[in-house]
DNA sequence: TTGTAAGCGTTATCAG
DNA sequence: CTGATAACGCTTACAA
């Protein structure tokens, strides 16, 4: 119950010196002389005293923190994710604050007030959008804000998006050039921009080379949607011999129902690609051809725009690298 | 740059009350009259203010900020704990501040400094342990600890264990019921005590029956270590029927490779069994029979012991239910 | 380089 | 119930 942290005045009279000079050593580029700095060193590491950043943030107006907001955290390309960011964070000195957030855009309004009340420096938002008037509270507040594959046209914020249609170009050339023609698109129902955009990409490329796809969407976006869209594409008079989900973890639930329910060899009766490059797509059950989410980029680019001035671009689309394994025939 | 939030005394400007009145609307149990609320609630709504957290914890002594030290943030279990945890403490109206760890203990020493600079009321030790010094000083600065599966005898903090020996010894009974008699332990060098737990758990479970387990151990703990495992395992002249793997992840891989690799059936030929029960171990591929961490619970026992007095035993083990599925024979 | 003093945005105490 | 006033632990002019 009794919060009893060791303050500078502590060790202040512990040194013999001002609570200043204490202030002074644990500040960057302040000037203390050496024997000053040693005192105090040396008191503050007797008593265990470290710099209060609550009131060091009140101070200087700059509180250290990052808001990370996220919904299911347990993913595995969120948590990637989160990984990437927080450790960029880390090393630039600041401090992750991580909000889970359901499905509801209300939630990550409520995140965002949290966010506030801590004062922190900017949020990063994972999942969901904000509503205009908070988004432009933060941004009136002075908080910076950074949207992470969710496109938005509302100016001032940072956005960082890949090039979706792109990479649904580049794998329809794939399938083309594998044989295939009964093209297939897997969705989930939750309608982000990005799902979206593989999406037409995808039936856009198709078309110019006269070819239809099959698009299907179905539930959340995870391992059992795959499955159920498993179900209905493959049980069409014309099964697609190519499919390009809008994730990984769709393609993994995929290529299971179409192997274990169908008994489809994969890659000769079928191709599949995904999205994310999540760890799993790499295992040798799957072994699936995808699109890297360019995850160390993304949160490199993120935190250094939280450094620097505003003078960088506030629109960033990176490229999604294509990781050739064998879900695809050819390569 | 130029951070604006606005304060209370601009609040108590517009609403034409002192700026105690909007302090107190905004603290529980403080005594306004409804109109005083009213015009305090109005004023900061349309100003858009929201209390400093930073400040109110200044004062209370209390930030209301809980610290997750974690390492691996990306894996499976660990995030599906994070998300768990993060969940809880937004529910009692606490809010987490996420630290990336390596695997060095030096690291989480770092982390705990951190926790201490914002004051944070409480850690959540997820991965490593702390030095004994360090954690003298949290406890000593008020400051609660939580460690989550690592075995340590200190006295003071939390610490929330599972019965893995107890699990050992079903799932040894699981595989001789299933006519298995070569066992193997597939386990990673990283020498954890819950991992150690579960490894001699099972060669003691084993011995009471006169049989003798094959143990072998490989790199750090996840889907590479349990490929290598099959192949060290799986090429010894007494081809091991059954293998218990210290996790999921391994577990997937060893799977993986026995199947691919020698073309061995599961669970014909060998049967399997895992820990944590990872979303994977759910998927078609592996069907893998495992252990469920009850996150839920875990998060749950953490919080509630952090927002309650200390009077709750420091010492908790909870139990690991077996999830039945097709990679042990019979059931 | 040093110490003194003012101020950051709160909450708690205490008269009114 | 309300408003003034003193903390909380820190940083930062300012003066020495």
């Amino acid at each position: 119950m009794s919060k009893v942290f060791v303050s500078a005045q502590e060790v202040a009279e512990r040194a013999g010196v001002s609570r200043s000079a204490v202030s002074r050593t644990f500040t960057q580029g302040a000037s203390v002389s050496a024997e000053t700095r040693r005192k105090v060193l040396e008191a503050a590491e007797s008593l265990g005293y470290h710099v209060n950043h609550l009131a060091r943030g009140l101070m200087r107006n700059e509180s250290g923190i990052v808001c990370l907001i996220v919904s299911e955290i347990g993913t595995p390309y969120r948590s990637a994710l989160i990984r990437a960011i927080t450790q960029q964070l880390q090393l630039s000195g600041k401090i992750a604050m991580l909000i889970n957030t359901d499905r509801s855009d209300g939630s990550v309004d409520l995140a965002l007030r949290q966010a506030i009340r801590y004062r922190a420096d900017a949020s990063i938002i994972l999942s969901g959008l904000p509503d205009k008037r908070i988004a432009q509270l933060c941004l009136k507040s002075g908080q910076r804000l950074v949207l992470i594959n969710r496109d938005d046209d509302q100016e001032g914020p940072l956005r960082i998006n890949l090039d979706d249609a792109e990479a649904a170009r580049r794998v329809l050339t794939a399938f083309v050039r594998a044989g295939c023609r009964n093209l297939a698109f897997a969705n989930s129902e939750a309608g982000t921009p990005s799902l979206m955009a593989r999406e037409s990409g995808f039936i856009a490329a198709a078309m110019e080379m006269q070819l239809e796809v099959t698009v299907a969407r179905y539930g959340h976006t995870g391992y059992e949607a795959g499955r159920v869209l498993a179900q209905r594409l493959l049980t069409l008079p014309h099964r697609p011999d190519a499919v390009f989900c809008a994730t990984d973890l769709i393609a993994c639930g995929f290529m299971d129902a179409a192997r274990q329910q169908f008994s489809i060899s994969i890659p000769d009766q079928l191709c599949v690609a995904g999205f994310d490059d999540i760890e799993q797509a790499s295992w040798a059950s799957y072994d699936l051809t995808t699109f890297a989410q360019p995850v160390d980029e993304i949160a490199r680019t993120a935190v250094m725009w939280l450094s620097q001035g505003q003078d960088l671009n506030e629109r960033v689309k990176l490229h999604a690298e294509l990781v050739w394994r064998s879900s695809i025939r050819g390569g």
